[in-house]
DNA sequence: TCTGGGGTCCTGCCTCGT
DNA sequence: TCTGACGAGGCAGGACCC
């Protein structure tokens, strides 16, 4: 998502040269308050900050009226409000953010079957194979643009160039509601005169110890020694940055994507010292981990937890199980396990559960018959079930899969389920 | 003044096996 | 049997992205 307040505004013409490109990078111009805008019209044209009015909220989103007062994504709430007091707070409905994510990428997909979603609100789209059907890249970006705005109701944005990377910083320069096309040819001198900060992967450390050194602007980089900026970023971002400011960036777009990892936090309105309501929260994280690992049908094999104290200092411990598991239970509690592990005399304002180093499950979605873990996948499944289908159905299956009386589920072959 | 939640990737350190 | 080099993997922390 963008976080400029909209000014610096670009769009290319219509006869612009976009020799040499192929790739767009599609962005949605301020996407959670254009969704809300666009379900409650009177909305429109006021400073919007979504985002959870109580609490330790920061900004999910704000619209440009919003951004104009310096109000930004990742910005406490409270401190938003003293910027923009005018502002209308609205609370996130991120199932409708999916919805209209989802009718988007449609779009997308309609043009190109090279789409590659970056999040709810972006994508890479790789045009160079649909140029007999519908045009140059600057022309499909045309086309996307106004059946976006036209069939959704909400503006995007348009970066088209030969490479990934730079097509991300020409979207993010063309916002809002614009389209920039940078040429093959023009790569060296659209990249060189930008500040490092512009790149993707330079945060405000990476940007710090760079500008430390004297190197400001993405011309520095190239220009400046491997030892110098290997000493400044280390190797392997002091590598990627040196061929991203030379324009060379061999990132295919990718249909595909695998989950690396699941997890889930929680940040607590008030810090928290009772070690019973913690493990309670370990124990209820784990489980939605576990439910999310199961419908995904994969297992994991390395469970972390994470502890934020009061003063914000934040520590990670995690363990690789000699078994993998998609059962919340047992990931449960080996984070509880974990967490006895760390000194927890400091108040505590956030705990997370994440399930690393995910395989997919073994012996089908519900897991192995022939042991007690694949019956307590049976088990999760089964709530898991129960929560989306009703109670009804589910309940007689597993009644006939404890009906051997020990109160504990019961092997199907025993009812020749299997 | 106050700092979410969901992720990915990298780095440094340590242990263990060869 | 002991020792050192080396790679792989586990673990912890941190930067970065949306």
């Amino acid at each position: 998502m963008g976080h400029g307040d909209g000014r610096g505004r670009i769009v290319s013409d219509a006869d612009v040269d976009d020799t040499g490109t192929r790739i767009l990078h599609v962005d949605m111009d301020a996407f959670y308050a254009a969704v809300e805008v666009l379900d409650d019209p009177s909305l429109r044209g006021l400073p919007i900050i979504i985002g959870a009015p109580e609490g330790r909220s920061v900004v999910s989103s704000a619209s440009y009226e919003a951004r104009r007062y310096g109000v930004r994504a990742a910005m406490p709430v409270s401190q938003a409000m003293r910027l923009c007091p005018t502002a209308r707070i609205v609370p996130p409905h991120f199932d409708r953010y999916q919805a209209v994510s989802r009718q988007v990428m449609a779009i997308f997909e309609s043009f190109t079957p090279l789409v590659e979603p970056l999040s709810v609100d972006e994508a890479f789209l790789d045009v160079q194979g649909v140029r007999r059907l519908w045009g140059s890249p600057s022309q499909v970006a045309r086309l996307v643009r106004a059946r976006v705005e036209a069939e959704v109701g909400i503006t995007c944005s348009v970066g088209v160039a030969a490479t990934k990377h730079v097509a991300k910083m020409a979207s993010t320069i063309a916002k809002p509601d614009g389209m920039l096309v940078v040429a093959a040819r023009e790569t060296q001198s659209f990249l060189d005169p930008r500040p490092v900060r512009a790149m993707w992967g330079v945060g405000p450390k990476a940007a710090e110890a760079l500008e430390g050194r004297g190197i400001r602007t993405i011309r520095d980089i190239r220009e400046a020694s491997p030892d110098v900026l290997g000493r400044a970023v280390g190797p392997a971002l002091s590598a990627r940055l040196a061929q991203l400011a030379r324009g060379e960036d061999a990132r295919e777009v990718e249909t595909e994507r695998v989950e690396k990892s699941i997890g889930h936090e929680e940040t607590f309105d008030t810090d928290i010292t009772d070690r019973a309501f913690l493990r309670a929260e370990l124990l209820r994280l784990a489980d939605r981990v576990g439910s999310r690992l199961r419908r995904a049908e994969w297992e994991t094999a390395t469970v972390s937890i994470k502890v934020r104290f009061d003063d914000f200092r934040t520590v990670n411990r995690s363990q690789t199980l000699a078994d993998p598991t998609a059962v919340g239970q047992r990931i449960g509690e080996a984070a509880q396990s974990l967490f006895e592990q760390i000194d927890r005399r400091d108040p505590i304002r956030l705990i997370g559960v994440r399930a690393e180093n995910l395989r997919p499950a073994g012996g089908g979605a519900l897991g192995l018959w022939d042991d007690d873990e694949g019956w307590r996948r049976v088990e999760g499944a089964l709530d898991d079930a129960m929560a989306r289908f009703g109670t009804s159905m589910i309940s007689r299956a597993r009644h006939i899969g404890r009906s051997d009386g020990r109160g504990a589920a019961q092997h199907p072959k025993a009812h020749g389920l299997d």
